[in-house]
DNA sequence: TATAGTATTGAATCCGAGC
DNA sequence: CGCTCGGATTCAATACTAT
């Protein structure tokens, strides 16, 4: 859902502890009017021009407090900010929310063109993560542990003598005890992110627009799905679109009809492979396509974009054909990843196709596959089979 | 040069515009006592603790006004913080050095071992780089282009063409014209650098120690061979090192005795830690190919370095005992790589093994596997047999 | 000497005990 | 209930040892 109306006058009408979680991205105190041309030729700008600083501010904290009383007690507050004024920005934080509330200083990092000037070149923006209270809603996001941890080490458990000696713990027999399984690494703070490309797919051609990956970071550390996430100063309307995306409620609001108009078109249709977010789990952060991508690597292929049936040829032909692959989308049923593989395949008159299957579903297994296709379990799906086999079969040695 | 005095008197003795650049690192308003022991058990402390941030921030405030008049008009300060008071020390700076002089906010970003919390795991602390004036000193360090930059076409000089739009320049024949030659990417304001480890020899037991790397760079953009360097907090003397190393003239300020003692015995002989990471970078710790990678990534595990026999671990347990994974080297015989595996994951306690088989060798074929180990052919000889047998059944049938 | 494998260590964080 | 204090846990990155 996206509003134009001063978010001021729209919060007031809202009930209170509504909201679950809410990113702002306000206009920066920059005393430049912001303007951008799109692929049409359209121009878009917004005024970002204020008499002081002193004005400015009064401007964002009358919103904060607004802001602040439509938050659920389990929610968080995340606000996005540039280097010019980022340190009066959080001085409101902290009088409205509370110091105690301070949550993270979360740093996005990017690369970016260098127009040399004098000085170093800025590459990150802040944003300042705040919740209500302190029992605030909260995902762990784990990341993969860094190549110089020796993880085989710290798979087994350790003591510490007295003098804070570590040590490999032992049982009577002096072999060393496993450790408990383990989860990866907490998410840092700081977040690398590529800067929204200038050609990217998901560009709309609004100032200041944000990539997808950072608000749908923000979106699943922060709430759960139904959650209602608010946007008051939603531009081309990415925060709603992310929601939108993996399944919270979004709320954007603008004063700007222009912007309006480009979220709400933008909602119509929002890509999906602009959800870069694995859904199976907030632990398996990976991106879908990375997968998607190493698989057919694998494989030795060209990949295919924006073909729904097909995502890759084998380089190498077979009876003077192409073969076309297909990785199973988490959204499709088998039956239906057959059918589509096996339209498109016929359509570039393939001599085989291969399924790569990515979902162990046995209501699936039954159905009737072309005779020129292969169906191929993913590794994790074989090995799950087989482990499970193996396993059992150890159990019953071992009476 | 190290001096043991409270640096507010010490300043009072300096002459106006002596100094050509300032680092300091107060105390970060931790409301902690910060303790550390090397390794021959002293122990060296100091406090961190106030009665209000009024009083913190006032006593910093009097020592900055004194720091910015013994700089020359081209002189640099760079306060270093963390995110605790960092908003309030930049209304300081704003306040005593005036806005208009601010050129940088410096995101230093390192990866630490720790517990995990609720919320994200802290890995960045700021530095605030202002000037005296906008005629400052300031010396541009390129970096490497990313590898993802494509270097051919930034050698090509560009126009803009009249709605804007970038192009390359083109000479009368049609061809592209080469740009003059390209200096490398200038520095960005966020800093990957490694947090001084544990077992770095470079630490000296005192808390906070800051890694030399950090100052350097602090010192190359800053200041010219010969020039003095300001260190009013300088602790165990990072800063003066630093500038002694690179032929700068240091002088480092500390109210503790203990502090001075230090700085004094590593002045005596500098010493900079020869780190591998930094020598070698994050990419060499990295031994797997993209294939290996992309299957690990695939099969959810836990990438293991410097084992011959395990390449990575299932994230899962199985049986409460890791499941240890290996793919086979070209390098290695089936035979060998069952043999590596079998060791490694038994040492290792696993409850189950997984090599994947990357070689079609059938002469390897009836070796016996352990009974705990699955082995499992990668998606290529899956294929390859499927579509061998596919292949040939077509024909058959189109008899 | 190069590589594989093992032993340490700091300090942020949580948790539970004691008051 | 809120505070402090001690103990346990965590992992990045080194040094050291064995082969």
């Amino acid at each position: 859902m996206v509003i134009c109306e001063d978010c001021l006058d729209f919060l007031k009408k809202m009930d209170n502890k509504s909201v679950d979680m809410i990113y702002l991205d306000p206009p920066f105190f920059t005393q430049k009017t912001q303007t951008l041309k799109d692929a049409q030729g359209n121009e878009y700008s917004f005024g970002d021009v204020w008499n002081s600083r002193t004005e400015y501010l009064d401007y964002i904290k009358v919103r904060v407090c607004e802001l602040k009383r439509v938050l659920k007690d389990t929610g968080s507050i995340f606000l996005h900010c540039d280097e010019k004024a980022s340190h009066y920005l959080r001085l409101i934080l902290d009088e409205v929310f509370g110091e105690e509330n301070f949550r993270s200083e979360i740093i996005w990092t990017y690369k970016r063109w260098s127009n040399s000037k004098k000085g170093l070149l800025s590459g990150h923006q802040t944003i300042f993560f705040y919740s209500k209270t302190n029992k605030y809603k909260f995902n762990t996001i784990y990341t993969a542990y860094s190549p110089t941890t020796n993880i085989d080490q710290i798979l087994q458990e350790r003591v510490r003598d007295d003098r804070g000696k570590a040590a490999y713990k032992c049982d009577d027999k002096g072999e060393v005890i496993l450790a408990k399984e383990k989860k990866g690494v907490p998410m840092s703070d700081v977040w690398e992110i590529p800067f929204l490309n200038p050609k990217a797919k998901e560009r709309v051609g609004y100032p200041t627009q944000k990539p997808i990956e950072l608000l749908e970071r923000i979106i699943y550390i922060s709430t759960d799905e139904g959650d209602v996430v608010l946007d008051p100063f939603c531009g081309s309307g990415t925060a709603v679109v992310a929601a939108e995306l993996n399944n919270r409620k979004g709320i954007g609001i603008d004063i700007s009809k222009k912007a309006v108009e480009i979220a709400e078109e933008r909602l119509k249709k929002p890509y999906k492979t602009e959800s870069k977010l694995l859904k199976t789990g907030i632990e398996s952060y990976k991106t879908k396509s990375a997968v998607e991508n190493a698989i057919l690597n694998q494989l030795d292929c060209d990949v295919v974009q924006r073909n729904k049936g097909i995502d890759g040829f084998l380089k190498k032909y077979y009876k003077n054909a192409p073969v076309a692959v297909k990785i199973q989308k988490a959204s499709e049923s088998l039956c239906e990843a057959v059918e589509l593989l096996k339209t498109a395949g016929e359509k570039k008159k393939c001599s085989a196709m291969i399924l790569i299957c990515t979902k162990d579903d046995d209501l699936n297994r039954h159905i009737s596959i072309p005779k020129n296709m292969i169906v191929i379990d993913d590794y994790k799906i074989q090995i799950e089979h087989e482990l499970t086999e193996l396993l059992c079969n150890l159990c019953v040695s071992n009476l």
